[in-house]
DNA sequence: ACAAAAGTGTTACACTTACACCCATGT
DNA sequence: ACATGGGTGTAAGTGTAACACTTTTGT
């Protein structure tokens, strides 16, 4: 089998878009950029990134989030390539996109909003530039497969998270509505989440407080690392 | 956001590889090719081909899968893309990987065995130049969640097969041993196949013949249509 | 008749689902 | 005392897992 390359065949550039989620406590929300200069200028967009020639995909969206977050240690995943021919005028682009979850506090979001872009509920999301609209509705369907099967949502959360705020994350997530009963019993059944002793009052008319709790990480390194397959909801 | 690229950006060349999976009733085969030409004139590599500027990514695979098959209508998944710079000596080159499922008959075998191919078991996959061992391992990992929880199975079946093949398909698949009874009853109860009536004998040694079921490519449309979410094993 | 693989049922247990009231606390 | 959301239990049904023998057919 012979696969040989022409110089000629040397003439694609590589970025990256990152379809990044949060969660605001009532929705799942999502960031979204504005183009700066032509083409598209002033067009929505995903965060998005060059790849430079010596560049690593991988590294690029982690430098990215870091510019965007202050971090680069959120969970992070590579969804498809986006390669078909002609997605952008200037030539051809491969775009390697991924999504991240991140933890949404108040400063993150109005550092961001700050910085000109805006987090939007998913249920929302503009249409965008390039193909991103794709990018997007890929990373949603991925991210719904993995909320399902394992225990992601976690670092959506605050560290320290109420029963109902992961039952709110879950219905957002999955788009459906859960028996508070049965949601409890799961979720505490795995074993996956460690009281902390603190509690909260969810609102000012609330009155009762609300016991807070932690996701148990060491627990779960153990459990995936005997294979074992956590199925979820 | 600012995202402009310079001419220099364009500067990569794009190819694909393709980890083709068959089953020859009792191993999970794969498709191996050797190189013909520097650099790693003879080494192991996956199928694979160069993607011209002008191309989908998606119908170079299937044109690469005509050729090795006579058919690109095998089902064909996009796996990550391996985008590590340096990969290989001639430039930067991105791999967007996929995999694919055959029905392997006798012909296509000593087909492709003729033409330099070989049809290994996965267990005993050589090691392959560039990058493709990850593409495989990937492949694999991939594979064997997609058999979890879909009927992927049936196109790497012969069209008419007993239960016991389907059974050998899913331990090979998965790795593990399953109850006879136990399986049966799982699979006949999704209510994807369709008994043929005909039946032949597994072996010369075999007395009684086994019954010849057909996957329900019908039934299996609507429910997952309807969003049904099948689970299996 | 015998050898070989095909085919079949039951029981115990775990998980899922549906459902409605009492509890703790702040005002 | 009352208003608010927090927190809890049970029973019926469904799916899973473990287990061994009978049936059909060719020789």
């Amino acid at each position: 089998m012979k696969i040989d390359f022409l110089p000629s065949d040397f003439n694609v550039a590589l970025a990256s878009s990152v379809v990044v989620f949060g969660f605001s406590g009532d929705e799942l929300l999502t960031l979204i950029a504005t183009k700066n200069g032509e083409p598209f200028s002033g067009a929505r967009i995903l965060p998005s990134a060059i790849i430079k020639p010596d560049q690593a995909p991988e590294n690029v969206v982690k430098q990215l989030l870091r510019e965007l977050t202050q971090r680069d240690d959120w969970p992070l995943e590579q969804l498809n390539s986006f390669a078909n021919p002609y997605r952008n005028p200037s030539g051809r682009v491969v775009n390697i996109a991924y999504y991240a979850l991140v933890r949404l506090t108040d400063e993150l979001k109005s550092d961001l909003e700050a910085k000109g872009f805006k987090w939007i509920p998913v249920s929302k999301v503009p249409s965008m530039a390039y193909d991103h609209d794709d990018v997007m509705a890929y990373a949603r369907e991925r991210f719904k497969r993995r909320v399902k099967r394992r225990p992601v949502g976690f670092t959506l959360l605050p560290r320290e998270f109420t029963l109902n705020e992961i039952q709110r994350l879950y219905e957002c997530a999955l788009g459906k509505k859960f028996d508070k009963r049965n949601f409890r019993r799961k979720v505490l059944k795995s074993q996956l989440l460690l009281e902390t002793g603190n509690s909260v009052r969810s609102s000012a008319r609330a009155k009762r407080p609300s016991r807070l709790y932690m996701f148990d990480e060491k627990k779960y390194q153990t459990l995936t690392l005997k294979g074992y397959d956590i199925v979820y909801f």
